[in-house]
DNA sequence: AAGCCGGGTGAAACGTGTTTCAATACGGCC
DNA sequence: GGCCGTATTGAAACACGTTTCACCCGGCTT
């Protein structure tokens, strides 16, 4: 996942990530892409299947980052919620600071391409295991990357009632449903709706 | 939302299942819905937006459909988690009788376009009816139609969270990420965690 | 050195969503 | 019946994702 690009394909990359956050998704033009990375169209399809692989390319590479500056500074706070929550906000102000592309990219992972489905994959498990540590408090790091924490079925379970709960919020966002502010708020509510399930058991009615 | 289309537009979003039907999202072009349907394409767009705008409104016409089943066949079971499970299962059995149409919706659904947005709210607000119906094992009926449940704050919040976990499971079920049974297991298992969480406080870490 | 080969290039072509426009049909009103 | 405003039509045009193709270049083999 953290493997160095081919210096041709990480340059088309960061190209639609430019045009992406100045117009979103639409902005992202391929006959531009191509030409403004110095490449003919031909070449960029050779590299990618389509804009949305493109594109989800694009959002392993601010996966990458983000990660980077979660280690940098992992989410603190007593609880697991002011962890989890300190998470989203800060997964939210990244996002914030570039709203056009975080939608682009959010357009293409939900695209639904089944070409797709192994990187869209991939994306998910590197979101979970965020989450994972900032229930613990703790980072598992390896090389100055972040790895696999190895969760119990229980963190994974929590984690990834979160992750689709957060990913289902963000399309809302993406599409004007709600506010950044709103949807941190029903992050935090609905995260602490999951958290005081764990461990509990389910009773009969 | 319930209210009946034009006929001319009905018949528009019958075409257009009909074809998402036999090829899925690619297949519903256009021209052909509007020549299928004996209209001009102009007419296609001054009734709807886009064709994202059309399958939303096929979306719409589907999960009325939907409803009239839920009605007619409330999901039963001894527990909550029974009800919902059975629910979820019924959506399930919905989408898999017609994959194609049911990932062309989808799509059009998380396409992100802010014009939809009201359109989409509209869409989730009846699926967390319900759910929550479903949640009480007690339909709330008027006039054939499913009506507002007044859910209270509690029971809208764990309507949100396995709306949201819901979505985004069916998501990555559309893009081949897991089958139909896998997407089942995990709405159990998920639903289970949410539901425990109801009602217990979250204590410190 | 000559030939081969895989990738790169530029340009054109194609399909389909979307827009535009002039001409026409329709429904209500005088 | 004639008129008017609005919806519909048919057809063309446009934009952009995607494909295709003929050609070129640089490195490798023999």
């Amino acid at each position: 996942m953290a493997e160095q690009m081919e210096p041709r394909a990480q340059r088309i990359v960061e190209t639609a990530v430019e045009l992406a956050e100045e117009g979103g998704f639409e902005a992202v033009r391929l006959r531009d892409v191509a030409s403004h990375a110095g490449v003919a169209l031909g070449t960029l399809y050779r590299r990618f299947d389509s804009k949305e692989d493109l594109l989800v390319a694009a959002l392993a590479m601010e996966t990458r980052n983000l990660e980077s500056r979660f280690i940098q500074r992992p989410p603190t706070g007593a609880t697991r919620l002011d962890r989890v929550s300190a998470y989203f906000a800060l997964v939210a102000r990244a996002m914030l600071r570039r709203p056009n592309l975080a939608r682009a990219l959010l357009k293409a992972g939900a695209s639904g391409d089944p070409g797709l489905s192994k990187k869209m994959a991939a994306y998910h498990e590197h979101i979970e295991r965020m989450i994972v540590m900032s229930l613990r408090g703790e980072l598992s790091v390896e090389a100055g990357q972040l790895a696999d924490p190895m969760a119990s079925p229980s963190e994974m379970r929590v984690a990834e009632a979160l992750n689709h709960i957060w990913f289902s919020l963000l399309v809302g966002w993406a599409s004007g449903l709600h506010s950044q502010p709103v949807l941190l708020e029903k992050m935090g509510s609905l995260a602490s709706l999951v958290l005081q399930g764990e461990g509990n058991e389910e009773r009969g009615d």
